[in-house]
DNA sequence: TTATCGAGTTGACAGTGTCAACACCAGCCG
DNA sequence: CGGCTGGTGTTGACACTGTCAACTCGATAA
């Protein structure tokens, strides 16, 4: 049975040439070469994703939930609350730098992205882990100090996907992202209650 | 005479059609939609830009130095350094959150934009503007905290420009950019030179 | 067995960026 | 004045794209 006339899981092979694609050519191949990919013929997605833009988000999605999956497996094994936070910024930052194309796909401003529902659910979990990462450090308006956070770290991972030309000079691009960080940690300990200097976080309050 | 063979200045006038189909659609208009746009036929636009990619490239550029001008604008007139530093990270932030689609062309990663000379002038500038003023806030190693400076401005600008949908229920997105240029400053001072003079925050030691 | 219907196919359409070949016309040289 | 030149604009074509309508296959249900 070289050819089966129905593929059998065309939906989740489309994904995986999705992704793929994305990590080798740095752009989303388009609705021909995935269909191509699949040998298949260049109509068939269709039975599968409504159009372009819908196989687009669902990519999209995939690649939040890797990045959520990213955060929790840096931060899980560690217990101060302000490592763990350190921790979830970097890899962060590493997720943006280690696959540029999906990061762009990620935040790559299309119509499609802003108000769909996966996207936006996949979205906030990650983004949930930060907030919930910044409050556990004591901070009171850890809404606040996330999105501030937020902004330094995906800015830094943004810049990192996009080529990164090192606007300093001497400076190698893996050095950048502990200064980057080291600003939002300050950042967080100004605002976080006084708790004790060296003390490891006891008993919840 | 309606009709010249030779349109004039075409060049300019198929930048302009970009700039403003990019306000008014969002994005930059096909290749043939401008030829359209200058009444031109589809073809004539090669006979001053080589490609698509070299006519973004172009009008990537023109948006780096408006970014500049608006940067200059608003900082020109202050005196006192660490009031300038903070107007123009205001400017940069509310350049992104007014022109979206431009900010999005800049920083949208097109393989051509990478390393093309007159964008990398046009972008230099602009950051040239930022570390200058991070030093004259008397920074001892004002690349680096500037760098970071830009991570968290360029996250935020990034942020409104793909339509910020808000992750702090009931918060204005007006609010938003006070938080982070605040952490900015802080940051700033922090690495400050202590001058004394008009000190308006002491850092306890 | 036959009817059904999800899944895959073919062929076509308008749109895109790009190229080669051609047409126009301002300017220079005689 | 006349003819040539070369930058600028035009035409027609190519391969490619996303999308649609109409057709076909084949596993399952009656």
């Amino acid at each position: 049975m070289a050819h089966r006339y129905h593929h059998g899981d065309l939906r989740e092979a489309l994904l995986d040439a999705a992704l793929s694609g994305l990590d080798q050519h740095g752009e989303l191949p388009s609705w021909r070469a995935l269909a191509r990919a699949c040998t298949v013929s260049q109509t068939a997605p269709y039975r599968h994703f409504a159009n372009f833009d819908v196989l687009q988000v669902a990519v999209a999605a995939a690649c939040f939930r890797r990045l959520t999956a990213a955060i929790r497996a840096a931060t899980e094994k560690l217990e101060d609350p302000f490592e763990r936070l350190a921790a979830g910024l970097t890899a962060y930052f590493r997720f943006g730098y280690r696959h540029p194309s999906w990061y762009a796909l990620m935040f790559g401003r299309k119509r499609a992205l802003l108000d769909n529902a996966e996207v936006e659910t996949a979205g906030s979990e990650a983004y949930g882990t930060l907030v919930a990462a910044v409050a556990s450090c004591g901070v009171a308006d850890s809404a606040a100090v996330a999105f501030s956070l937020w902004c330094a770290v995906h800015g830094l991972a943004d810049i990192a996907a996009s080529g990164l030309r090192s606007p300093l000079p001497g400076t190698r691009p893996e050095t950048l992202p502990a200064q980057v960080i080291a600003m939002c940690m300050e950042h967080v300990r100004s605002h976080a209650r006084p708790r004790g200097r060296h003390a490891k976080k006891r008993s919840g309050g």
